[in-house]
DNA sequence: CGATTGACTTCTC
DNA sequence: CGAGAAGCCAATC
């Protein structure tokens, strides 16, 4: 568990509620644009036990790009719920719903 | 301790 | 414009 690690973690946790942000949004949030193979990562080990917003991480297309069929499925349900837009195939209006990167940096300041 | 992996991204052919 | 390959960093096995 690296300082960098934890500001993934931020990051995501920076995410407001009806907003998604993708892999390379948060590693570049999080200060390392390189990083985003670390938040797919942090998402792996954390996402089980931890209180993270997952459901909000998504690629840069829009889609939700879990292997997993069911943990697809659990992403779209929450993000609707959430009051994300989500299409048939599991796509999301990024261009309404996508945050950027400076945005989840502001959050960070101001808390 | 070294090799592998991983819910991606971006450039090139 | 679409498909394919390389790149990248840190945690895990």
């Amino acid at each position: 568990m690296t300082a960098l690690t934890e500001r993934i973690l931020k990051t995501i946790q920076a995410v407001p509620e009806g907003s998604v942000a993708s892999y390379g949004t948060i590693a570049r949030a999080a200060g390392n644009p390189r990083a985003l193979r670390q938040v797919v990562r942090v998402l792996h080990s954390m996402s089980a036990s931890r209180d993270l917003p997952w459901q909000r991480i998504i690629n840069k297309k829009g889609y939700i790009a879990i292997k997993d069929p069911e943990g697809a499925f659990l992403q779209k349900k929450l993000l609707e719920a959430e009051g994300v837009f989500v299409s048939e195939g599991g796509r999301v209006d990024m261009n309404r719903f996508e945050v950027t990167a400076e945005d989840l940096k502001k959050v960070q300041a101001g808390r």
